[in-house]
DNA sequence: CTGACCACGA
């Protein structure tokens, strides 16, 4: 018979070799021990807390409960066991049933492991219940419970109380500083995590790497480079910058600031570099309109092989957007598909945008039927992208699907239909849509909605009611409202009122290219030379100079530039050909070159040579050469396209036969047997 | 704790 010190040691053994057997992941070890301690004669709370503990760690929790439920007393640790058992295995529901039975009693342990749980499971009214339950048994104060509690309300979107708690945080703590930064940064309210920031920078030395992401978070989402230069010299000082995390971190900081030099740098320090670090450099470039750049990083990271995941294609994909690189994204939709990453939302709605923003909007469709769920996101595009190729009809067909389909509109999506309206000219659906349809839905217009509103009234014609619009609706300051305006005078060759309007602009924003390019295209439209010398001798007086026109055109694996009177292509003599072929050809059916359009002061002679050679006209001939009879040429282009070309390759559609997209700077004009989907609005 | 997709017009 063991005298009650050989019991005593005896249990100490059997604990022993219990948390061995949980460190090895030793499960019959364990319990081959459980059987012997179920025949002992005499119950022991710590020897079955143990058993929990490593059946809970063996990843058998639903085990670890049955010890639990035989227990025939327990204490709040065989409570607080179970429960990071439960949280361990991602099943925080049953950690929080496990407070019904509370004859184990709570404890700091057991309630911060609750409140946690609710935090995981966003709970915000149990989480309170916890709180209250806290503060009733005085243990709202302690540390574990105040931080879990914290961050409970931060993370399930309830600053306000997460600030009363906060306040009442006695002495400074890094846990609840990062709580309530990733608060604010989460929920964009950037007014709350400048305080915190300001409370924090006095304490800097308490700062952890987690601080540091957050305040990185915080200066990316304000672009705020010189508190970021400051952050990232803090780094140094504890060799942090070398985290994976805040390196990271940091590399976003730079992106978000439009610094893709600076990001790279970020990167280039970090000695391992994992599938983030990967993603958020390739981020950077993007952001900053580097996309041969950016896939360049996507190629190098397989080298290194690390596995992209499915942000790094989301990524990938938008830089093909970017340059309307069909091939590459059709390549990376077929890598995505093989590797499995299709099916997230994230990729599927970076390949539609891609195929729209190629000029498929074909594609896009099929990509949207085809994902296993979608979003907001995903309507949106579609409908942007019908509205962008001129497809205004199908772009409310599309809305009107979406709202049948229970989905609730954005902000984002009220742009598209709004400017959908504008191209079928609905000024009546317009403002329902505006008036009464956005207030329904609880999205407030602003600028972006009323400037489509003016393109709206601008399409119509009614033009004065545009301006009217623009100055009572307090858009009066916004270039963008004003431009469209100027560009419908263009349209309609009201130059009277357009002289008004381009004056205005220039007042808010000097020297604004587009404004005079739109200035030069009405007097041109109009007839009124004597308007365009003027705004010619204004842009030369000023030194305004045209951004130079570049198109470019993808032909197999390759891509072609051309820029506006650039012969240095090497097949340019064959383009040459191929082009007075064109011209000839589409001159016999009504073609007359619009001189109107050339800004420069040359002879007539030369003003028809310097037509042909504008770069959109290079890149078609290059495709009409280097293409199948019959397929469709995509071409893009840096500019708008000039109004010249629009007709000449309208006419080219009809004597080839081919249907024609051209990507502009603004919409697609996908031409067909001489019609335009903009409707030769534009 | 780090990374992502959609917008008015030009």
């Amino acid at each position: 018979m063991a005298s009650p010190g050989g019991a005593a040691l005896q249990r100490h053994a059997a604990v022993a070799v219990l948390r061995a057997a949980a460190a090895a992941g030793d499960l019959s070890k364990g319990k081959a021990l459980h059987a012997r301690i179920i025949t002992a004669a005499n119950f022991d709370v710590v020897l079955h807390n143990n058993l929990i503990s490593f059946y809970a760690k063996c990843g058998q929790v639903g085990v670890a409960r049955k010890v639990f439920d035989a227990m025939p007393f327990r204490n709040a640790v065989s409570g607080n066991l179970l429960m990071s058992g439960y949280a361990s295995s991602g099943r925080h529901k049953d950690s929080l049933a496990l407070l019904r039975v509370v004859d184990f009693g709570l404890n700091e342990y057991v309630l911060s492991a609750a409140v946690a749980a609710c935090t995981h499971i966003r709970s915000y009214d149990m989480g309170r219940q916890c709180h209250a339950y806290a503060v009733k048994a005085g243990l709202a104060e302690q540390a574990y419970v105040c931080n879990a509690v914290l961050h409970m309300y931060c993370q399930c979107a309830h600053m306000e109380d997460a600030v009363k708690v906060f306040q009442n945080v006695s002495g400074f703590d890094e846990f609840a500083f990062n709580s309530m930064m990733n608060g604010f940064l989460d929920r964009g309210q950037l007014d709350g995590s400048v305080r915190i920031v300001k409370a924090m920078v006095g304490e800097v030395e308490k700062w952890d790497h987690v601080s540091y992401v957050a305040v990185l978070g915080h200066c990316a989402s304000m672009k705020d480079l010189v508190l970021g230069g400051q952050v990232h010299a803090q780094t140094f000082k504890r060799r942090l910058e070398l985290n994976v995390f805040v390196g990271s971190a940091l590399v976003d900081m730079y992106g978000k600031c439009d610094r893709a030099h600076d990001a790279q740098c970020a990167f280039d320090v970090l000695p391992e570099k994992n599938v983030v670090s990967w993603t958020a450099v390739m981020t950077a470039y993007t952001r900053n309109e580097l996309y041969e750049d950016a896939l360049q990083l996507f190629l190098d990271m397989e080298m290194e092989e690390v596995k992209p995941n499915e942000f790094t294609y989301a990524v990938a994909v938008h830089s093909c957007a970017g340059l309307a690189a069909l091939r590459n994204g059709n390549a990376l939709s077929a890598c995505a598909l093989k590797t499995g990453h299709w099916v997230h939302l994230v990729v599927g709605n970076a390949l539609m945008n891609m195929y729209s923003k190629s000029g498929s909007i074909e594609d896009a469709w099929r990509v949207f039927v085809s994902m296993p769920l979608c979003d907001v996101v995903s309507w949106n595009l579609i409908i942007t992208g019908y509205a962008h190729h001129g497809l205004a009809r199908e772009a409310m067909e599309t809305f009107h699907s979406m709202l049948s389909a229970g989905e609730v509109p954005s902000y984002v999506t009220f742009i598209g239909v709004l400017s959908a309206c504008a191209q079928l000219g609905l000024v009546d659906e317009g403002f329902y849509y505006l008036n009464i349809m956005m207030k329904e839905v609880g999205v407030t217009p602003g600028k972006e909605h009323y400037t489509c509103m003016v393109g709206l009234l601008c399409r119509a014609g009614r033009l004065d009611e545009a301006e009217r619009f623009i100055v009572n609706n307090c858009i009066g300051t916004d270039v963008v409202a004003w431009r469209s305006l100027l560009s419908s005078c263009q349209v309609y060759r009201n130059y009277g009122l357009g002289h008004r309007v381009a004056e205005q602009i220039l007042q808010l924003k000097p020297n604004d290219i587009g404004t005079y390019v739109l200035l030069s295209n009405m007097y041109a439209k109009a007839n009124r030379w004597d308007g365009v010398v003027k705004v010619r001798k204004q842009m030369r007086e000023r030194g305004v100079r045209k951004e130079p026109g570049v198109s470019w055109i993808q032909v197999g694996s390759d891509v072609h530039v051309f820029a506006s009177e650039d012969k240095v292509h090497p097949q340019m003599d064959q383009i040459t050909v191929k082009l007075e072929e064109l011209i000839d050809q589409i001159k016999a059916i009504g073609y007359v070159p619009n001189f109107a359009v050339v800004l420069h002061d040359i002879e007539d002679e030369q003003k028809e040579e310097h037509l042909m050679y504008h770069s959109e006209k290079l890149a078609l001939a290059f495709g009409l050469i280097h293409t199948p009879k019959g397929a469709t040429i995509r071409i893009m282009k840096n500019l708008r396209i000039c109004d010249d070309c629009h007709v000449a390759i309208k006419l080219i559609s009809v004597v080839t036969g081919r249907k024609i997209v051209v990507r502009d700077a603004v919409r697609f004009h996908c031409i067909d047997g001489g019609v335009c989907s903009c409707d030769d609005y534009w």
